[in-house]
DNA sequence: GGCTAGAATACTGCATCCATAATTATGGAT
DNA sequence: ATCCATAATTATGGATGCAGTATTCTAGCC
């Protein structure tokens, strides 16, 4: 789906914009900080104009907000915001699960199983960037087998937000195994097609998920070493 | 919530964008075609610079399609693309009309019945588009009652994909009398604080949104006509 | 000594300009 | 007459330049 166009050329204000969202995600560029255009386009070799569009785009997507005449700010996203962000994102999430649950194959499910087994070696490896990777993967397949692509890609964009906080780096505490348990609940609801299960599993999952960002909030900020 | 921030100038590029929307919206620029930057910058007054920054804009909004070196066309909006979006404005929409139930306090409903008022009095009248304003007006105060700013947004963004349909122009036969009637049932469900009621009658009514759009799809192209 | 007013600086926003790629038109060959 | 190759035109994408405004530094005043 999001699979790099081989024919696309792929505009240069867009190459732009992707990397200052990996910036932004990886907090490189942390909220509520001012972003320099004429440092940036001097770093990236570029004038200032594509990289102008790209803070547009950005805007648009919610990642930064554009002050007239004052620059460009890294958006916060609060608690309350987090709040309903999740709150969404449960029942779309639960809903694809249901879908999925529906319309799944015998190829779906091997495949999303598969991602599962990614997702294991991660947690025991405990290679936290790997499983958040694989975490998103999953979520993606799920929302492929249910097979509404405005279902996805609106989970997409509320996705985004969530990157956007930080904590997002850290399943703390038990939290990688929690989420496991919880993936398997689900991938069993989808082999016995139990719609219902699947929805409301993944409405579980999802609620946890905010928990433990919850508790991540609670602490003094204490991340960066493994 | 969308108040035009005294305080906030309004870029130029915005103001374009805007403009271009209710123009895409009018369908004054219809689905397909190609948009010419210079003719319409001569025709703002304007250089191409905010043109094409607002072009980026509508591009992330999914309202047009930028084609690198190809050009910016007006996006298309398929059948298929409307039964997801509905599907998933129906599961938005509803668990609005839910949270709107707990919610709602007397003003609340005085607003909202209010709008309706409206709703009632541009359909006696068969305004078309005053009752396409009240009609969203409503939705919109729902959301609002409902106290999910993400959720707004994110119904907001989808309601622009439907805008895009030709089609929307139109409640042909009884519609606007169906679509009163859906009404009146949801706010009553919203008087009685039966929120299991309201979501069911939310889901509903965006239900036979989408057969009354599926319907004018059907039919030969023939509006424009009053 | 702190505060206010004014000047200097810096950055944003828009316009203009140029290079490159795509499209169309034209001419020749089969 | 049709098809293809090549040239001319046109539009997009990016760079640069310039005006206006916000910020900051400095100097004067209370």
């Amino acid at each position: 789906m999001n699979a790099p166009n081989p024919i696309a050329p792929l505009a240069l204000y867009q190459e732009v914009a992707e990397r200052l969202r990996q910036r932004i995600f990886a907090h490189e560029l942390t909220p509520g900080t001012w972003v320099d255009e004429q440092s940036l386009a001097e770093e990236y070799g570029i004038s200032r104009t594509p990289l102008r569009e790209a803070l547009k785009v950005l805007a648009a997507e919610g990642l930064v907000t554009l002050k007239p005449r004052r620059g460009c700010y890294v958006n916060q996203v609060s608690e309350t915001d987090l709040d309903e962000i999740f709150d969404v994102m449960s029942l779309l999430e639960s809903e694809a699960a249901r879908l999925a649950a529906q319309h799944a194959n015998a190829a779906d499910l091997a495949a999303l199983e598969a991602i599962h087994a990614q997702l294991e070696a991660a947690a025991q490896a405990r290679d936290i960037n790997r499983f958040f990777e694989a975490n998103q993967a999953f979520h993606r397949k799920l929302q492929d087998i249910a097979g509404n692509g405005w279902l996805t890609h609106v989970v997409d964009d509320l996705r985004k937000m969530i990157k956007l906080s930080r904590h997002h780096s850290l399943f703390g505490d038990g939290r990688l195994e929690q989420s496991l348990e919880e993936h398997r609940a689900i991938v069993a609801a989808l082999r016995t097609r139990d719609a219902e299960a699947a929805g409301r599993l993944m409405r579980e999952h999802i609620g946890s998920g905010r928990a433990a960002l919850q508790r991540m909030a609670a602490k003094p900020v204490s991340h960066a070493a493994a």
